[in-house]
DNA sequence: TAGCACATGTAATAAGTTACATGATTTT
DNA sequence: AAAATCATGTAACTTATTACATGTGCTA
């Protein structure tokens, strides 16, 4: 969805927080594969450009370029770039324009068969199902390290498990309809 | 997201159901502003082109063309075209990659003050409680009109519902904990 | 007669992915 | 010695939006 331009604040605000540690374009796009994976992702093609700009644009800045042994720049966030952070942290909430697959082909139910359907729904509560266990697994971490409070990580792992039982719930409820609908058409 | 090209399916599956109804690309661009806005989404530049590809491919047919008084162009589905839709409909759900804005900001919550992010939170609270009220109005128009069952429709009014409802509780909960937070860094 | 809803479309531009090229270092 | 991982990047392409142009018919 061609909006703002998102890529160079996931960039400054996963700089923002590493605290004065340097980090690489691989770094950070394996930052976001891992930590925001579930929430937030960018593609090479996005971030290499995105940090030329940047650095270019003194938001960020080459704290070393190792030439020797393995090519490596690593960047590091400037005041003038944690100032636009905080700005882009500030401003309202940009609405995803919503793009959701499964709910229109459930609206399109009709037009197929019900195993079909079935078969959507079923893989959508294993997604569910998948990242529940995730989130479950990131809250036993949690309470492993008793020391390290990570609030806002809390928040969005929350959000998460809130947001996924509810997909879990719907779909086996779904699926408990589902199962009593006439097999109208048959599988071809 | 650039992945399958899944408009001409939207304008597929909406001809396909509304039976034997030619449709004008001006009634389609209506009704996935209405009937599916809360899950899906396509602008003119995309819903017009389309149509002429369709059109040209043969999986829809022009029924009628007005061009005394009101210019219309009124589709139909073909064939040819219920089959690709079927086979579409068929077809694994590709999922969309993740761009949750909100929870990015949360995350990088340790850049702002914690009133922003309060901020953030009591808007996508409003917005799942709007969303609820929509959700609830559809289900009271349902009992309204006993003799028309959607059950389709009713499935994803259900994880609407569901969705809404997984948002408000996490938000206001969030509400909370946020309300606990020290003001660590006070607002500019 | 002004304004709005109806109606169809296009051009410029932006955002994003995919697939590849290139090469070093570490692990098996 | 091969394979995996570390590491940086680019080019071609696709999808999508935005903003506009153009015109009709109805209604306040």
């Amino acid at each position: 969805m061609p909006r703002s331009q998102r890529t160079p604040f996931v960039i400054l605000g996963l700089l923002g927080i590493s605290n004065r540690q340097p980090r690489s374009g691989y770094e950070i796009k394996k930052a976001i594969d891992t930590v925001v994976s579930s929430f937030w992702h960018e593609s090479n093609g996005q971030i290499y450009p995105a940090l030329k700009r940047l650095a270019s644009s003194g938001l960020i800045e080459i704290r070393a370029d190792i030439k020797k042994g393995r090519p490596k720049k690593l960047y590091l966030i400037t005041p003038k770039g944690r100032e636009r952070l905080r700005a882009w942290l500030a401003s309202p909430i940009e609405i995803g324009r919503p793009r959701d697959e499964l709910m229109l082909k459930l609206f399109f139910g009709s037009e197929t068969d019900i195993p079909t359907l079935i078969g959507h729904v079923e893989a959508h509560r294993d997604r569910a199902k998948g990242m529940l266990e995730k989130c479950s697994q990131w809250e036993k971490e949690n309470s492993a390290n008793p020391g390290s409070h990570r609030p806002f990580f809390n928040l969005t792992l929350g959000a998460g498990t809130a947001l996924s039982e509810a997909n879990l719930r719907w779909a086996e409820e779904s699926l408990r309809i589902l199962a009593t609908m006439p097999a109208a058409k048959a599988k071809s």
